[in-house]
DNA sequence: AAATCCAAGACGACCAGTCATATTGACGCT
DNA sequence: AGCGTCAATATGACTGGTCGTCTTGGATTT
C-alpha cells in the first residue's frame, strides 16, 4: 500500500519541518525533500499548502490532548497534576535544542493574516486547552488548595499565555531560564 | 532636502506596515507605496530590507525606551509606576484595533531562522526593557512593598514574557481580555 | 560641463500549484 | 487462474506570479 504511507510520510514531515522552520519560511519542496517523497506528489495527498498546514495543526492539537490526559484522569491533587504537566511540557524544549518552539504560538503570528483555516484550527486548539486547564484550576479551588479571588479561566488564560511568551523567549535564548522562571513564579505566587 | 524627507516617510512607513503586517509578509513595494515614494527610490536610502529593519527595532525600542521614562523618574511608588506603565502599554492595542501587537514580539517569531542582524536588535531592546523592570521591582522590593523570595530579575523577565503572550492573544482575539487578565493575575498575585 | 542623486523597469531567484505522461494495483469477467 | 479495465498515484518539468535587489538613463545641482 503506497498511499497511506507516503500521506503518512508528508504528515510526519511536515509537522517537524513546519514546526522548525515556521509556516511561511517552509517551502512544499522542502516538505517532501523532508519526506523523501517527489514534489509532484504532494497534490495528490493534499490539497493545498493549506490544507497540509490544518492536518498538521490537528495532529499536534491530538498529541497534545495525549499530553493533557493525566491532568484530567490522573491521581493525585489538582495542583501536582497541574505542575507535572507544565514540568513535562517544559522539557520538550531542550530535547529538540529549543528550536521549534509551541507550534501553536508560532503559527499564530506566521499566520497573522493568511489562511483564516489554520488559524481557526490554531485557536480551536488552544481554546480546548485553556479548557482543559480551567477546569484543573476550578477543582483545586473548590478542594481549598489554591485562593479564589481569581476565577480559574482568567488563570487559566494568563497560565497559557504567560507560559507561551517563555517558550518563544526560551527558544530565542535556546536557554531553559524563562521555562524555569515561568514554574518558579506561576506555583509560588499564583497557584498557591 | 529631498533626502532626509524620503528616509523619513521610508522609515516611518516601514515602521507602520512592518509593525502591522510582520516583515516576511510585507514587501519592499508595500512600503514605498505606503510611504508614497517610488520603489526604486528605496535602496537609494537604505542599503536592503533588513537594514531597514534595524532601523525600524531600534526606532520602535527608542519609542519604547521614552514611554519607560515615567518608570525610571517618575514620582509615587515603584508598584503603581509600574502598574501605570502596563496599564499604558494595553491601551496601545484597542487604540490599533488590536491590529499590531508588539512588533518585538512579532519580530522574534517572523525572524527565528533570518536576519541575525534584525534579531540582535531585538533582543537588545528586549533585555533593555527588562533591565528597567527588573530594576523597579528591586526598588519595590527593597522599599517593603512587595515580596522577595523571587529575584527581581527573574520576575521581571516572567512578567515580559507573560505581557508578550498575553498581547500576542489579544491581537488573534481582537479583544483586551488577556491584557486585562495580565493586569489583574500579576498585580494582584505577583506583585504584592 | 561635471558630479551627484533619483526613479523606472529589468533581472534572477524562488515558490505554490499544474500538467502530461507513466505506472500501479484492485476488481470484474470469462 | 488469466486477463482487461480503469481509477488512483507517481513524477519532475513547467507556469504564472511575487519578491528583493540592481542597472541604467535621466534629472538636478553646482
Amino acid at each position: 500500500m503506497a498511499k497511506p504511507t507516503t500521506r503518512e510520510k508528508l504528515l510526519s514531515a511536515g509537522l517537524e519541518t513546519l514546526h522548525k522552520r515556521g509556516f511561511n519560511a517552509t517551502g512544499v519542496q522542502d516538505i517532501t525533500d523532508a519526506a523523501k517523497v517527489p514534489k509532484g506528489s504532494f497534490y495528490n495527498h493534499f490539497e493545498s499548502k493549506d490544507a497540509l498546514g490544518v492536518e498538521v495543526v490537528a495532529r499536534y492539537a491530538a498529541m497534545g490532548a495525549v499530553r493533557r490526559q493525566p491532568l484530567v484522569d490522573g491521581g493525585g491533587p489538582p495542583l501536582v497534576r497541574l505542575r507535572a504537566h507544565f514540568r513535562n511540557l517544559n522539557q520538550l524544549g531542550p530535547a529538540a535544542g529549543f528550536r521549534r518552539g509551541c507550534l501553536l504560538g508560532n503559527f499564530r503570528t506566521d499566520l497573522s493574516t493568511h489562511s483564516p483555516a489554520i488559524r481557526a484550527a490554531v485557536e480551536a486548539a488552544f481554546d480546548d486547552w485553556t479548557r482543559v486547564i480551567a477546569q484543573v484550576i476550578a477543582e483545586a479551588q473548590e478542594a481549598g488548595d489554591m485562593s479564589r479571588d481569581l476565577p480559574a479561566d482568567t488563570l487559566a488564560g494568563f497560565l497559557l499565555n504567560a507560559w507561551e511568551g517563555a517558550v518563544m523567549r526560551s527558544r530565542v535564548e535556546k536557554s531553559q531560564a524563562a521555562l524555569d522562571a515561568f514554574l518558579a513564579v506561576t506555583f509560588n505566587k499564583i497557584l498557591t
